[in-house]
DNA sequence: CTGTTAGCGCCTTCAG
DNA sequence: CTGAAGGCGCTAACAG
């Protein structure tokens, strides 16, 4: 900590710690000359006030919590990327709780505990519905949830079941029988995000205007392991030439290298779509549906900010429109299936 | 927040406020009949003490800050999870401050950030010699390093030097010719972290001993994209069978896929050694070195609440020793090789 | 052992 | 427009 306090500064610049106050908060009734005399004083101390002592004194500490699920995903890298970087440049400071299992989340419930002192919250992906009865956070602190729809807090989100329908209705150009791979349910039942249950939604009735039968669903879990793992057993019961829908481009990711090791040819046995649109996607060829990760992320600091600043008005709903871009991976043509992989030293 | 503070506490016991704060930081002098009394009273009220006004008023907050580098491996969400469920059993809350990229870093420099704001310290894996010219963080509060180590602070790491070292010992008494695949350089260079450079060169001199030909080294990321390419290259050039060191499971994950889709069999054309012994590196049956994240990580927390104990001695190192774990990747027969993978609908 | 009383660093009146 | 004073919730002496 700066070992100096509001009181030096005021002893330097010659005036009372109220009027320091005042420009530390930009009250607009402080005389620019002495509002420059105060700023040199700060500037010369470098003096910064303590988070501690304006939140315990009645006011922001200037420090948004975000809340989410600690899991090694690239999506959550990114979103952080993006809200940090917004909340930096309105000069407020971040603090991640990650939220890992049940048990711990429900200490958190307990609205003492520091990720709840922040000025505002976002919290990801998390359902409320499902922890907290009435969907609520327990603070009285302006929340934006990401991820998730809500009554309650403005929300920022994709419209994943629009773009599960986007993949759908393409599968059913494809004509080709169809695969998807999901997301598995967590066995805590915390993290079930909705996204990826309105992804498969999405998929399924985009899917059924078409004569395309559906065979079959792959469940795993949210890493490369998991998909390839569901990748082989959906390769060992497909026919081929098929089409794949994976809920998460990590999956697609697995899919792809497991038809590969098989000697399958991506789009032209087995036309994979993934969704997210990761920027390793593009080198991977992956027909995909693209998710503005940083966009979203930005818009939710955004919307906490507005918040902040007084901004009263019900919950706004930031729902982002998804589109489908197409790849290689369901562009190749569809042969006769015959393959041969000969590694010879 | 909750709605009561220590006052309403200390009138509904029927004590004074001091007495409150006592039985709230463990003095021994409250007569037991007291104590019990007051703990009631926050039992009833379901009270919960401000941390921000503790921190103010005492020095203390109850809150560590972990800060570390935001990428998106399975590490950092093991030893987070081990780190915070230590510090919650002392009742400690955690928050987490990502290190994104160099210049982020160099804004959470500044003391005020809320991250030093804590009363402890956990850094991972980030070379504070790096960007901090005396190797120290801007911050009087004690400080505990993981993956690193430290003459100012105490530090909980793998001998990854010796990691590397069994691995090289092992490859040589294969006696095969040998690869490495090693954790490529952080175009910012703020995170190339001393652990891979470690761990290659403890391969490289345990290697040296034998009359095993080290031919060449391909560095990646650390994802499975990364190692996907660096393993295709490697593929391409390598003579089989061969042994392959991958200074992260992931990496060999990659390998081990790639060499699949050849028609390599892993164990008898390509050895496969890994390094961290993920949960999931005993189904792939990879031969890696074992690194106990979950020890470690305990390790760290409770150092640093050692010294929040009051503890004052001079930084202790707490040095882990890996151990090879022998699996299936490297104990398949060396046959000639020819082989043919054929895929056929 | 326990109640009372200063502050901790800051914001917010309330007079001037 | 600005200084002084009160208070945020809590801890830490200081007397009893």
């Amino acid at each position: 900590m700066s070992k100096h306090t509001i009181q030096d500064v005021a002893r330097k610049a010659r005036v009372g710690v109220g009027t320091v106050s005042r420009v530390l908060n930009n009250h607009p009734s402080v005389r620019k000359s002495t509002r420059d005399k105060v700023l040199a004083a700060i500037e010369d101390l470098n003096y910064a006030p303590n988070p501690h002592a304006r939140r315990i004194a009645g006011g922001r500490s200037y420090t948004v919590s975000v809340m989410l699920p600690m899991v090694s995903v690239e999506f959550y890298v990114r979103l952080v990327n993006a809200i940090e970087e917004c909340l930096d440049e309105n000069r407020f400071d971040m603090a991640i709780f990650p939220l890992l299992g049940r048990a711990r989340i429900e200490r958190y419930l307990n609205s003492n505990r520091i990720a709840y002192q922040a000025d505002g919250i976002i919290m990801c992906t998390y359902d409320l519905g499902r922890l907290f009865p009435d969907g609520a956070l327990p603070t009285e602190h302006p929340v934006v949830l990401v991820d998730n729809e809500s009554e309650h807090y403005d929300s920022v989100f994709l419209d994943n079941y629009y773009g599960g329908y986007l993949v759908g209705e393409y599968a059913g150009r494809l004509g080709l029988p169809a695969y998807t791979m999901s997301l598995e349910d967590d066995p805590e039942g915390v993290f079930v995000s909705q996204v990826f249950v309105d992804r498969k939604r999405g998929f399924d009735d985009g899917v059924t205007s078409s004569n395309v039968q559906l065979v079959r669903d792959y469940p795993s879990g949210l890493h490369h392991q998991g998909g390839v793992q569901a990748a082989q057993k959906l390769l060992d019961e497909a026919v081929f030439p098929c089409t794949v829908f994976a809920a998460a481009d990590v999956l697609a990711g697995s899919l792809i290298e497991e038809a590969g090791r098989r000697g399958l040819v991506v789009g032209r046995d087995i036309k994979v779509i993934g969704f997210d649109d990761q920027p390793w996607s593009q080198d991977m060829k992956l027909t995909t549906v693209h998710q503005p990760i940083e966009v979203m992320g930005r818009r939710a600091a955004e919307m906490l900010l507005e918040r902040l600043s007084g901004y009263d008005g019900p919950p706004r709903k930031a729902r982002f429109t998804p589109h489908l871009v197409e790849r290689d991976s369901t562009l190749g043509e569809v042969l006769p299936a015959k393959y041969v992989a000969i590694a010879e030293r």
